[in-house]
DNA sequence: TCTAAACTTAGACTATGTCTAATGTATGAG
DNA sequence: CTCATACATTAGACATAGTCTAAGTTTAGA
């Protein structure tokens, strides 16, 4: 277990406890998107008696705190990203998979111009079929 | 009614049964992204005695038939959109509401060159505050 | 140590969506 | 026309994701 997590959680003005530490240090520090459940899974292995509860109302506090970012991506689940910059995403359509795409390999012309919308936020969401490619994750 | 909802169901291999032509009677015809609650609660003003999985049989259905399109935007709700032509969206952070963007008035580029990526589809998210400017919706 | 605030827990609750078994309806063959 | 069959519809049970609540536990400070 890392113990620099209890750092970046008092950095961002949340009160490191045991259970908040085992979330983070899962959650931060993976490019899988899980959803709260497969967080609950996996912290339930390090500390078996943590609950359900407990993992929502932390993931919440951390997307609060700018930890996190949730995405609305797939179906009937809400998933989380440990990414907080600005990036796009690809959906596997087989899979489900989710997979980041860095700002700058897309570039979206006129939002700006939009009329009638203060614009706040963007990204580009891209559906369709990853390529096997040994090695890559 | 429009009855020439009947001939649009079967146009696309769907047997026109009064529910079904009910229920492509406000969801086609609609720009609202209703949940799938959402039409069950329309339908039932004209037909009481329809069920949710009356409705959420027939949602899925035209999905697969090409009539709709189910979208994952926002939280905890999958939608539906009778706008099938490649469009963007505006999501209003406030309201919750979703707006389409014509498709021309953003523009991708680079999309056909990501590596290791066979691309079936994209769109442009958009996230932000509607301006309100009477009249319109 | 004692107390108050904050955190965690188990489980109830809500909402959204799916499935199933039984019933209803439409249609074509006889 | 009647029956049989296939398909549609129904009510309600079930599943899943997420929130809420009340009670118990920890922590930090006086």
């Amino acid at each position: 277990m890392r113990t620099g997590e209890a750092a970046v959680l008092e950095a961002h003005g949340i009160k490191p406890s045991a259970q908040r530490v085992a979330i983070a240090d899962y959650v931060l520090h993976t490019d899988e998107h899980p959803s709260a459940d497969e967080v609950w899974e996996r912290v339930k292995r390090v500390f078996p008696m943590v609950s359900r509860a407990t993992v929502y109302n932390t993931l919440n506090l951390f997307v609060a705190k700018g930890l996190l970012r949730h995405l609305v991506l797939t179906e009937g689940r809400l998933v989380f990203d440990s990414n907080v910059d600005k990036h796009h995403h690809f959906i596997d359509e087989e899979t489900g998979k989710i997979y980041d795409l860095p700002w700058d390999t897309l570039e979206v012309s006129r939002v700006e111009q939009l009329k009638g919308f203060d614009v706040r936020d963007y990204q580009v969401l891209v559906r369709g079929k990853k390529r096997r490619t040994r090695g890559a994750r």
